[in-house]
RNA sequence: GGGCAUGUAGCACAACUUGGACAGUGCACCUGGCUUCGGACCAGGUGGUUGCGGGUUCAAAUCCCGUCAUGCCCGCCA
């Protein structure tokens, strides 16, 4: 419902009658309207106060002024000034009614706001390393990608997800100088995990970097043995990551490996392009003698003296691809089938060509210790010519487990950190979640629901992962993600299944015969407001990069429909019942639709 | 030393980009409500010098300057 932009046209409108001979900018009235808290009006517009110095006249004079001149536009029913702010009330009728016949109408696809307009926007995440699993920080990440592409998606923007796989890193030359071998019973990138741990030390005791860089060369021979076997650990280790990645629903359309970059030309193109914009410096003495520099600040190495050139290089290759600035084609196979039946493609040199990369906009999601390289990238990538916020970076801080919380494999095999993994973590929220199921259903409180447990536990953990400004810090508290009531994800699923139940009841109900005159100035309209308010919401969402403004209106909405129910009985509200369905399924509505954008899956019971 | 980020009630967060009405919400704590559409709930209450100090403004959590605390980054690692 645009609420909003009528009541924005009726000030504007108002302003230019009122004082026509003083210049006013329209987005200056636009910032000045906001939903006040209750009390003083549905909508209101501080302009008056803003303007007031300039007209050299006080506030509350502007205020009238300009009210006077105001006529009220349905579905505004009335204006009035107080203290310089200018007030209006909006008609519940009007209001619940066109809110109704939006959200139904719409269907799944309300709130959604079109400020894409079908422009390809490339999302990279979770950037892993093809030696691991997934621990808990690169589940924030992928949490945090997986989101942004459905807002994004929403938004209607023409959304590719991609995984970066590099398979040519130090990291796999570790794995391959102390020979990897077959996995007993164990999931492979686990495996791989401790098996990289144990070598990395030996290699630290025995002083066998020499010997690693070596294989490191031989591995970006194209066709050698060491460029063979890497390439079949690292697929072999991001099959079981996928794993994990299904577990929690990320899923992707595009896997890009290093290997295949490298093996193009695309490296020596950038390399050229990065030259003839005078942004390389070879020097022939200093720190950086016979290395190839990158002219930015004080000079970062993109390619070693002894020829093999660095991540930064790669990455600004990679992301002239992505942005388009070079035409490179590559050629992709089937990967892997996903569990909504989509297919997963690979880069790879006996597959097909496809139409991957050359995005008007990227975003890399990528730990903020990372922000340095991401800017270095960014400004590279500017002065070769690409628009200015055409790459974005969104930077999320770490994650950290509250101490002695996880009965799980501590991850010691990692290296000195205590860490965990993606998958411990489900599992143990799993059990904890079966617990609680099993607590309430024991006392009588309800029957467990097939299938719910393992919803909730995925629920539980994705919105305590997103509920959370991207930057800051989260620490991960069993207490509170398992605190199944008011602020978790549980809790807007309870609020959902709440709405099934009362509809199952009722029935539904059909449009033509909804009396919209007995929705009161009480629950009911404050939670209509907040219905009519969504695609304000997810456009912030988008624009912001920050999926917990979705987390946080969302359970805005289920406190608001818990006070709704509460207050204003459904099934037993005789002349008022077909209104109050209505705005049920308004509101089952939009729960499903948020709860979607956080990549949470509702449920009609639990 | 330089750069980036964070600092809001006992705890966890929101509002900061775009300055506006008493700084919102949840947990915890106190009081009340289940023969009433599923109590994983609701109503009410206690709790705040928005790290600190200046400045700009009719108006500052928000903008500017300074300062303190915490975290991260500053490699021919990725």
């Amino acid at each position: 419902m645009k609420i909003r932009e009528v009541f924005c046209k009726i000030i504007i409108e108002g302003v230019k009658e009122a004082f026509s001979g003083i210049e006013i900018n329209e987005i200056d009235i636009e910032r000045s309207v906001v939903f006040p808290a209750v009390g003083h009006a549905d909508i209101s517009s501080s302009i008056a106060l803003r303007i007031a110095g300039r007209l050299r006249m006080k506030p509350s004079d502007v205020a009238s002024k300009i009210a006077e001149k105001i006529k009220a536009k349905s579905p505004i029913s009335g204006i009035e000034t107080s203290g310089g702010y200018i007030n209006a009330s909006i008609d519940e009728t009007i209001y619940g009614r066109e809110v109704v016949a939006e959200v139904v109408g719409k269907g799944s696809s309300y709130g959604s706001a079109e400020i894409g307009k079908s422009e390809k926007v490339i999302i990279e995440y979770p950037s892993v390393n093809p030696n691991k699993p997934w621990l808990i920080g690169h589940l924030r990440n992928a949490l945090l990608g997986d989101s942004l592409s459905k807002i994004f998606s929403f938004c209607s923007y023409s959304v590719e997800r991609e995984d970066y796989i590099d398979d040519m890193g130090l990291q796999m030359a570790v794995l391959l100088y102390g020979n990897v071998g077959k996995p007993p019973e164990e999931k492979y990138d686990l495996f791989l995990g401790e098996r990289y741990a144990k070598i990395s030390k030996e290699i630290e005791n025995s002083n066998a970097e020499e010997k690693v860089n070596a294989i490191l060369k031989k591995m970006e021979e194209n066709g050698s043995r060491e460029n063979l076997e890497v390439r079949k650990i690292a697929e072999d280790c991001v099959m079981a990551q996928y794993q994990t990645a299904f577990l929690y629903g990320v899923q992707h359309d595009v896997l890009m490996f290093e290997s295949d970059i490298l093996k193009s030309g695309l490296f020596k193109k950038a390399m050229a392009m990065l030259d003839k914009n005078g942004m390389l410096k070879r020097p022939s003495e200093g720190k950086y003698s016979d290395c190839v520099v990158l002219d930015i600040g004080e000079g970062k190495v993109l390619v070693r003296s002894n020829g093999v050139p660095t991540y930064l290089a790669k990455d600004i290759a990679f992301h002239m691809w992505k942005l388009g600035l070079i035409n490179e084609k590559f050629k992709y196979r089937k990967f892997i089938t996903q569990p909504d039946g989509s297919i997963a493609y690979a880069s790879s040199d006996n597959g097909e060509y496809m139409k991957f990369g050359g995005a008007k906009r990227i975003i890399n999601v990528i730990g903020s210790a990372q922000s340095l390289n991401q800017n270095m990238l960014g400004e590279a990538l500017m002065a070769i010519g690409a628009e200015s916020g055409s790459i974005m970076h969104l930077a999320y801080g770490e994650i950290e487990l509250k101490e002695g919380s996880l009965s799980g494999r501590k991850g010691e095999w990692l290296g000195e950190e205590v860490n965990y993994t993606a998958d411990d973590l489900f599992y143990e929220t799993r059990k904890r979640v079966d617990k609680l199921v099993e607590q309430s259903s024991k006392a009588g409180k309800r029957a467990g629901v097939e299938g719910a447990a393992e919803k909730v536990a995925i629920a539980a953990i994705k919105f305590e992962f997103l509920r959370i400004d991207p930057l800051k810090k989260v620490t991960f508290e069993w207490e509170r993600a398992l605190d199944l009531n008011a602020s978790s994800g549980a809790y807007c699923m309870y609020m959902y299944a709440r709405a099934s139940g009362i509809l199952d009841r009722t029935g539904g109900v059909e449009l033509e015969k909804i009396d919209y005159s007995k929705i009161t100035r009480g629950a009911d309209f404050e939670l209509l407001k907040l219905i009519g308010n969504a695609d304000e919401i997810v456009k912030k969402a988008c624009i912001e990069l920050k999926p917990n403004v979705i987390a946080e209106y969302l359970l805005e909405i289920s406190s608001a429909f818990s006070r709704f129910y509460e207050t204003l009985p459904v099934i037993t509200g005789g002349d008022s019942k077909n209104a109050r369905v209505a705005i049920v399924m308004a509101t089952k509505q939009i729960i499903n639709n948020m709860l979607n954008l956080l990549g949470i899956e509702a449920s009609e019971r639990m």
